[in-house]
DNA sequence: TTTACACATCATCAAATCATGATATCATGA
DNA sequence: TCATGATATCATGATTTGATGATGTGTAAA
């Protein structure tokens, strides 16, 4: 007989609650979606969402702090890039799953 | 060469993060975890993660608004299931990834 | 050492979310 | 029809989130 799969445990249940949450939102996940290619500036990216540099530093920094995102200090700019597999996981889920 | 993905649309994004933003609840994902194997009651599913029945209802609820899970009355009780394979992949995901 | 550009942070307000307790609806059996 | 169990909905208040404009910090070139 099929074996029901282990509960997962509530701690992890929590983070991952936390991490997804910080996902949920559409300009986010462009920019991840963005980010998983390569490393961009928060201007380019910016300017690629068509967005104030305010409001996506801001969400770098929630996705950065979420450890969802990393950053390298490259002169005046700053560049950010993704390098979570589980984010790569939920991209490819919305291109497989998403009509 | 390798070819980069075409951009996911906006409004695919735009519902992902919707759905996702669902997802992202601890509560909810236990939820799911739940549902994905098995029919269950409103009344077992408070009970399984000991929390009040009105607050299981609206967990429910929005879910089901959202059209991750399904629910079917069999006489007093109401029995919700969720036949989601994104919801599937999200679970793996967090077993596969998750410490 | 100024100036200019890139980025982060802050304050603010509107809107969304969450948990709770009370109440309403629905289905069944006495 | 009435009583009961199961579920849904509602009103509320506390908390969090999102977008915006202004301001602060850091880096490099003039």
């Amino acid at each position: 007989m099929p074996k029901s799969p282990s509960p997962i445990p509530q701690e992890i249940l929590e983070h991952c609650a936390a991490a997804l949450k910080v996902l949920a939102h559409p300009i986010r996940l462009r920019l991840v979606e963005i980010l998983l290619e390569g490393r961009w500036s928060v201007t380019q990216l910016a300017a690629a969402v068509s967005k104030p540099q305010a409001e996506i530093s801001q969400h770098l920094g929630k996705m950065k702090a979420a450890r969802l995102l990393t950053a390298e200090r490259d002169g005046k700019e700053v560049y950010y890039s993704c390098l979570d597999p589980a984010c790569a996981t939920i991209i490819n889920c919305i291109r497989k799953h998403c009509p």
